[in-house]
DNA sequence: CAGATTTTGTCATATTTTGGCATATTAGGA
DNA sequence: TCCTAATATGCCAAAATATGACAAAATCTG
């Protein structure tokens, strides 16, 4: 699983590479080391390919009219893109990118189970207040655990 | 079960070694010295990878991309580490924790069950009085025992 | 098509992390 | 209280990792 917060610099033509931890678990978990990144909120989001394509055939049984599927799926899909990593474990994100997220000097990966983010360091510093006080709430809602 | 309190010293690369009761439990009950740390309020919550699997499996099925899942998991999942003790039964808190927490000098791990905490011993002392408080506050609220 | 610019692959190196040993410290028992 | 065994921790060498540099390849532009 993914999991923790990793800190890397982010080269002028926004090559990067990924944390150890995630490019092992790529490796021996998944067998592959492509990755498909689309956009979040104030992040990005990166998938392995296969966890890619479970969430696609899910989304192949959304109502394919219904408004909301479709603004989900045209922001998702739509803004979707195919990464392969190279022999020193390394990605480049695209100026489109990093211009719509402010991609500066450092960005934060932050693991969550099935996939993980990619923050502007300097907007998850800000996040973070903000995320404490929105974990603490979540935690009445999410009874189960 | 873990019980008690330990207070240990942390090196400047971040190593500290877990108390050996603790160890124990996990060899013995366990049977398994990796480990799950996350950031919790105030203080590191550590879980034997058993206990922490049973976390993840019910957080697996909640709805990927609702708010409160998402907002719950970035926390807790990208504050999780894991961690192998290694020959001499010591652990590695990565510098974003030790920020984050205010890790100095000396940390107590303090046994609840089947977790343990980690303060930072100056905030440990500090949360005493308040704790007091507030476990007073709580026996209201616990009405199962 | 030629030159300029960007992207990619490879290597080198600084930094961090890990493993193992040796010593200091602590706790428990006699 | 002292002795012994267990435990914690400082230290250093070895390995892994992140990232800067640069040349080769690819792409774009006029």
């Amino acid at each position: 699983m993914f999991r923790g917060q990793y800190v890397h610099s982010i080269s002028d033509s926004g090559r990067v590479s990924i944390p150890a931890k995630f490019r092992e678990l790529l490796n021996t978990k998944y067998s592959s080391t492509t990755i498909i990144i689309s956009m979040f909120e104030n992040c990005l989001l990166a998938y392995p390919i296969v966890e890619w394509e479970k969430l696609e055939a899910k989304m192949i049984d959304l109502p394919s009219f219904k408004k909301e599927t479709v603004d989900f799926e045209r922001y998702l899909i739509g803004n979707a893109s195919e990464c392969q990593l190279d022999s020193e474990g390394r990605i480049n994100i695209s100026p489109v990118f990093r211009k719509n997220l402010n991609f500066k000097k450092s960005v934060v990966f932050v693991g969550i189970l099935t996939r993980f983010e990619i923050w502007d360091q300097k907007s998850w510093q800000k996040n973070k207040e903000l995320g404490f006080k929105k974990f603490q709430k979540s935690r009445d809602h999410i009874d189960e655990i």
